[in-house]
DNA sequence: ACCGTAGCGGACTGACGGTCCGTTTCGCCA
DNA sequence: TGGCGAAACGGACCGTCAGTCCGCTACGGT
């Protein structure tokens, strides 16, 4: 790959992330503006992420491969409490990633769901909820999903954090404690 | 309210009710299409309802409403029964009116929720866990309405209705069965 | 240093939501 | 019934946006 290319690219992220952050409302930050603002034509921006979708595509998976790598290797909690710990942090993730979760879940298509992201966050809480023997785990787990919605999580802004994450943790043991 | 004014709005709700059933994405229903299937100009379709929000929150409210107005009167069950039957009459609404709902979600500016029948939704559901004694109710409404998210309900629409109905009756009982 | 080509940039397009204002039609009153 | 003020109409128009296109630039292998 030639060097401007990967310098342009790096700069468009660049650029992105701070407008998606700083935006109130991610629909108002334009493809125009991201250009401008990484100082790159807008060819260039469409020739390295295709459209919107994959421009924001691209942002989050590099937040949350961010976020993964400080994952604390899996400690053998039970499955519960991991689950908790796993739901409490895309919580988190999604307040601190606001204006990028947003913009992701109204990018259309299905967005929120067709995700790599989104498929292995899912496989992972099956997969525990079937270590812990509830059923069906597959529904069970993209209802958890949902509680940590970008647009739930913008909603209840303005309520304590420890509220809401003593809702998620009574959520998730509850579903948890329920055996078929 | 003049003749015509009320003979244009209801053409214009019947038009963008037809447009947006038969719509595999309801992005793809414009503004102008409505008002040309309904017969009438631009200018009357947006005196009447404000803005693109306002129509889909008005065929959305007219939906719902014929809806509630079939609900057998609550016969006592005990709380969680009924938010069962509550949140699967919910969603099997959305699976009916698949292209109004996820219009709705995706009409922007916390649409899903700054809608008084969502509210009304939300206040019903924290009532039954407050009265089945589950804490906290507030977060914990907002989480199980999220399991019916029209998106939600799109992409399991090729599963079959009666797991996900078991996973959403396993769901609630869960919730409604931990005392906090 | 040269040259083929990958990559650049920004003018351009088509479509959309929403506005504006000259024209039409309603319905009240004599 | 005819006339009149006001309410409502309709579609041309506007600003904006995502995405395209193509003449130009500059990278990097030889």
């Amino acid at each position: 790959m030639r060097a401007d290319k990967t310098r342009n690219q790096d700069s468009v992220l660049a650029a992105a992330e701070r407008l998606f952050d700083a935006a109130d409302d991610p629909d108002t930050v334009s493809m125009d503006a991201i250009a401008a603002a990484a100082g790159v034509g807008k060819g260039t921006l469409f020739r390295g992420f295709g459209d919107r979708l994959g421009l924001v595509r691209a942002l989050y998976v590099k937040r949350i491969t961010e976020e993964l790598d400080t994952l604390p290797t899996g400690r053998g909690l039970d499955p519960s409490d991991e689950a908790v710990e796993l739901l409490t942090r895309m919580w988190r993730f999604k307040v601190r990633n606001r204006g990028l979760a947003l913009a992701l879940e109204r990018a259309g298509r299905g967005s929120p769901y067709r995700n790599e992201s989104y498929e292995r966050f899912h496989a992972e809480i099956t997969r525990l909820l079937v270590a812990a023997g509830v059923d069906p785990a597959d529904f069970l787990a993209h209802a958890l999903i949902a509680a940590v919605r970008a647009d739930l999580v913008e909603h209840l802004r303005d309520q304590p954090d420890a509220d809401t994450e003593a809702g998620l943790k009574a959520l998730v043991h509850a579903v948890f404690a329920g055996r078929g």
